[in-house]
DNA sequence: TACATTCGTACAATATAACATACAACTTGG
DNA sequence: CCAAGTTGTATGTTATATTGTACGAATGTA
C-alpha cells in the first residue's frame, strides 16, 4: 500500500513534469532533431532525399519547421535513417548514467526490514522505472495493485523471495526472474537470508 | 560511416526477427490503435474531437486508415488523450511469468568466461529485453554497438564490473547500476570476483 | 410509439503537405 | 583561375490533409 502509493506518487510527479515540456510546436522540434541527426551523419539534403524517398524541398521545409509532415513522411525518414520515431521527436538523451549503490536513499523503509531504493526514475521514453529492493530475513511485504497495464519484473540478485499473486506462490532464488502484470495485490516474503532484488516497473504507453 | 554501417548491419540481422514488423502502412496501424484506445475509453468520435481539437471527420478517416495525419494532428490526439506517440503507433500487451535460473542456457559463451542467459525475450509492448550475464574473474568482453536508440541498463547483482564506453571507464559493484545509450562499442571487464549482472536492453518505440 | 439525441460516414471547400524544377551561393576539381 | 558539381532555398503545381456541414442509422427518453 505504502509502496504502491509511493510508486504512484513518483509516477504522477515525474510524468507530468516531463509532459509539461513542449513549449514549441512539435513540428518545430522535429525539424530541429532531424537537422541535427542529418548533420551528425554528414548527410546533405540531397543524400537524405535519396535515402528516405522524401523530396529534398520537403526535408528542408521540415528542418526549418515550416511544415508539419504526415506520419507517412516521418516514417519514410525514420526508416531511411534507421531511426525510431523517438529519435525524431525527442531531444538527445545523455549517453551514460551511473547510479552507485551508496548514492540512493530508500524511499520506503517499513520497520527497516523492507527497503526500496530508486535506481532510475521513471523515464518517459522507455516507460521504465528501476528500483533496488532489499529485504531482511522473514520480512513480509504486501503490495497493493499498481495501475492497470503496469508490469513488474523481479530479478533476484541474491537471497530468496517468495511472491504470492493470484493465489499462487512463486519461490525465487538468486538468478531467477519473474514478470507479472502488477494490477493486482501481491505479497513478497523474504526467506531466511537477506534478499536483494532488482525491481522493474514498466508502464504502458498511456 | 563505418559505425553507422555496423549499426545497420546489426539491426538488420540480429533484431529484425524480433521486430518482425507488420507490412501495413504506418497510418493504417495508427488508425487501428487509435480506434482501440478510443473504444477502451468509451469515447465517441464527437467526444474525442472535443478532447483533441481534431475534427470528427478527420478522426474517423484516421481510424479507417484512409488518411495519413500530420505530426501536428497526431500530437493533438496524443495530448488530448494524454498518450505518447508510442501508444498510437504500437499495439497492446498480455499474467505471471517465471524464469528460473536453471531454465535458461547461455546464448553466448565466449570461452566459457562470459555467459549471457536470456531471461525475458524482446517484448514488443514493453520494448524490453532482459538478460543475465555471468562473468568469471579477469574476463574482458567487447560489445559491438547496438542499433541507434537502444538503451542498455546494467544492474550489478554481485561482483565487480568495469565498463569502458566513450573513452570513459565506470567501475560498478553489487547494488550499483548504469544505464547508457548502447549504439557505440563498449567493453566489460570483470574484476577479481565472479560477477553477475542483470542486463536490460530497452528498444525505442518504432 | 414518437421524438430527440447521438453516432459514424460522406462530401465539398479550404488549407497545406509534397513534389519537381529552377536558382544563387558555395565548394571542389582540373 | 574557371568550369563543374553540390548545397539549401524558392516557387508553382498537384495531391491530400483537414474542416464544417449534412445525413441516415442507431440509441435514448418521455
Amino acid at each position: 500500500m505504502v509502496h504502491t502509493r509511493e510508486g504512484r506518487f513518483l509516477w504522477v510527479n515525474t510524468f507530468s513534469d516531463n509532459r509539461g515540456e513542449p513549449m514549441e510546436p512539435i513540428h518545430v522540434q522535429i525539424g530541429r532533431n532531424l537537422q541535427r541527426l542529418r548533420k551528425q551523419r554528414g548527410l546533405s539534403l540531397d543524400k537524405l532525399a535519396e535515402l528516405t524517398g522524401v523530396s529534398k524541398g520537403m526535408l528542408a521545409q521540415i528542418e526549418r519547421g515550416e511544415s508539419s509532415p504526415t506520419v507517412t513522411t516521418l516514417w519514410k525518414i525514420a526508416a531511411g535513417l534507421n531511426l525510431t520515431f523517438s529519435a525524431l521527436i525527442e531531444p538527445e538523451p545523455p549517453t551514460v548514467t551511473v547510479v552507485p549503490r551508496v548514492a540512493t536513499s530508500p524511499v520506503v523503509e517499513e520497520g527497516g526490514g523492507y527497503r526500496v531504493y530508486p535506481v532510475f526514475p521513471f523515464d518517459r521514453a522507455t516507460r521504465l522505472e528501476v528500483y533496488r529492493v532489499e529485504m531482511d530475513p522473514g520480512v513480509i511485504h504486501a503490495s497493493e495493485p499498481h495501475p492497470a497495464g503496469v508490469e513488474e519484473y523481479l530479478l533476484i540478485a541474491e537471497g530468496e523471495l517468495s511472491v504470492d499473486v493470484d493465489g499462487c506462490t512463486y519461490t525465487l532464488r538468486a538468478g531467477d526472474a519473474l514478470r507479472m502484470v502488477a494490477d493486482r495485490p501481491h505479497t513478497y516474503r523474504c526467506g531466511d537470508r537477506p534478499t536483494r532484488v532488482h525491481m522493474l516497473l514498466v508502464y504502458p504507453p498511456r
